[in-house]
DNA sequence: ATAAAATAATACACAAAGGTATTAATAAAT
DNA sequence: ATTTATTAATACCTTTGTGTATTATTTTAT
């Protein structure tokens, strides 16, 4: 019941950039406040600007910007962006193939609980997660 | 929210023979049923049989014998075996840092999401998992 | 113009999970 | 005893996720 480490890094990255006060981090801010590998975060934020999520500019005054609004951001959304869309939609427990060859014998309960959490993934925002709000 | 392929092989390997009819599985069998590829899944059998869940006997009328009550034995249990036991205890998300530095802001609705899941995991055994029953 | 400070891109290195190949050991059938 | 069918053990290969190194590009400050 794992997302990746990437998966990880980049809802940290994006919760901080969301949810702090300033707007501008370069890539070494980030990595004194997250101390996530300084090179692998680099490529990170480049994929994340790719993206759109959040912008990069280059030059003596440059860094990244979040992008977009955060109450408008989903962890689902970043989950599918970092690990492919296919993860989620996967049997309960992320199966590829159900249990007992052809039916599948997962009760009711556990199609509640995977529910629970798919909704909750796509209801929470990274402005949610804003402590100072509430 | 994925469990690794090796676990859901075991929970395969294990549901099969806890449910099905037979008594008594070589690796060929399985490997027929359940396409697991051979010799991982020898590997696998080998490693199931050591934790004692199921029991190996060589020879020509050797086989695999599931070694337990199906009722007793959970999914947290087959889990914690293949993942190792730290795999559930970490934060929500399967996180290991908490995302907005130092205080978690996961809300009610994660913990109880997670503990529903955990729940689900330590209740439901093999043998419940069988169709024909209910 | 030049230097400095930042991102961008590309290629390489490492480790773990997944999967394969080979050989040894065991036990029953003949 | 020999053959056959099985598990057991070991070592290797492949893929993927993670992390590093190097170099190029862009922009601003001086």
């Amino acid at each position: 019941m794992n997302f990746s480490k990437t998966t990880e890094y980049a809802i940290r990255v994006l919760t901080t950039m969301a949810i702090g006060e300033e707007k501008l981090y370069t890539a070494d801010d980030l990595y004194e406040k997250l101390k996530i590998p300084k090179r692998y975060l680099r490529r990170l934020l480049t994929d994340l600007s790719k993206a759109g999520l959040i912008a990069g500019t280059r030059g003596r005054t440059g860094g990244f910007v979040f992008a977009k609004d955060p109450d408008k951001v989903t962890l689902k959304e970043i989950i599918d962006l970092v690990e492919g869309k296919e993860t989620l939609n996967r049997c309960i427990l992320g199966f590829s193939a159900c249990v007992a060859d052809g039916h599948c014998t997962m009760h009711a309960d556990w199609i509640q609980a995977k529910v629970q959490m798919e909704e909750l993934l796509t209801t929470t925002t990274l402005g949610s997660l804003n402590p100072n709000r509430k």
